[in-house]
DNA sequence: GACCCACCGACAGGTTGTCGGTGGGTCTAA
DNA sequence: TTAGACCCACCGACAACCTGTCGGTGGGTC
């Protein structure tokens, strides 16, 4: 029996388990027959609502990124937040959740994602980069910050920052923490920041019981 | 008419071939069709050498690697030369020239060669960044850096340089110069190091005229 | 009752990896 | 010096997938 949908239900439908058949198997290693199987619609279907099987990886790039870049745009807006806790939340929001569940999130990393994990990164880093620019220029403004470079400063930080907190397969507390605690001095150089003012903003985050959103 | 050749002659034989290959049309448009028929085998004696597509990639990106890091080990072990100098060109040994022709190079990050790059990235990374971190430990000890984390500032100043420096395409000479500068700045501030002292010795690299090797 | 568009599924043309068999080169023994 | 045995690089047909195409169909709406 045929079963008939608004394109736009249909397409969010096949989106929805595409996210979950490319995290669970990589996205070379999911076929566009898993997902049709798996929903219970026909091979012409899925082509009529997709051009191709990497347009349909790109709407999911574009669905999880927007999420977070969105969110990451608001805490950074809000200037009734001290200027070093909305660097530090958005930068914690964006490596913390990436809009999916942590499962999904784990997978991204292996290699069958490289292609998937590449797009993301790059979107995120596109539309991050030069709101923690604008950021950085009110704290060069205010005298928190002192930096020549804002745009590669802001580069720079997020791009360690989305690399290094990826692989967090078999890390012990300790090592997290070490590595958290260098990431935050490391930051601090970079931006010409008093030493451990970061560090004193991040701990104030956490006091409140909602870190984040 | 059959022609024999030892292991270890075809094998490279059959490298070298699919480097180009992946270089030409990227990993996954280039297939193990296009190999054979270049090199004029046979499917079965592709597949008696390398027990997948991926294993050639694997071996690919050994290859390419193997020889980019001896080199920065090779600059970085040199005790005559100071150590400014050893950091400033270790590090652009690394991102100048990966081992293989240019035009490889460029085409190592198009999208369709994520997994070559993230594999490629990943062995640079775990073979170089212990190097510069010994580097780093050595700056610590007469007194040119201050470093408290050593490892994590080289990993952040490699994984910056290694993404930063990739996609070089459709940039003009006056954003290189400008990119260029930063990171030297944010390497300077990152390590502790007197402001400028970096800059200097890349300087005194380029007056010599053999930056390199 | 006509029209639109989401839906269908067979099909073409490509892919990777397998497997039983073959023959060139070498080593040994008569 | 020659005959034979053996190893292993080589072969190519084949199975089992894959993605993307296309002419046709029927449910819902106007």
């Amino acid at each position: 029996m045929r079963v008939v949908k608004t394109a736009e239900e249909r397409k969010n439908e096949i989106l929805d388990v595409a996210e979950q058949l490319f995290a669970e198997k990589g996205f070379d290693n999911a076929s566009t027959n898993d997902i049709i199987n798996r929903i219970g619609i026909a091979r012409g279907t899925l082509y009529h609502h997709f051009a191709s099987k990497e347009e349909i990886l790109d709407a999911i790039v574009d669905r999880m990124t927007r999420q977070s870049i969105s969110r990451a745009a608001a805490i950074i807006a809000d200037k009734s937040i001290p200027l070093l806790q909305r660097l530090s939340s958005a930068v914690i929001s964006l490596n913390i959740n990436t809009g999916a569940g942590v499962e999904v999130f784990e997978q991204i990393h292996r290699p069958q994602n490289a292609l998937l994990h590449q797009k993301m990164q790059e979107r995120l880093m596109r539309g991050v980069v030069p709101l923690i620019a604008k950021l950085i220029e009110e704290g060069n403004a205010d005298g928190t910050f002192d930096s020549a470079y804002p745009d590669e400063a802001a580069e720079m930080i997020m791009t360690y920052a989305n690399v290094a907190f990826d692989a967090l397969a078999g890390i012990t507390p300790e090592q997290m923490e070490r590595k958290s605690r260098a990431f935050i001095c490391h930051t601090e150089r970079i931006l010409g920041a008093e030493k451990g003012s970061l560090d004193a903003a991040i701990m104030k985050i956490f006091e409140n019981n909602s870190p984040l959103q």
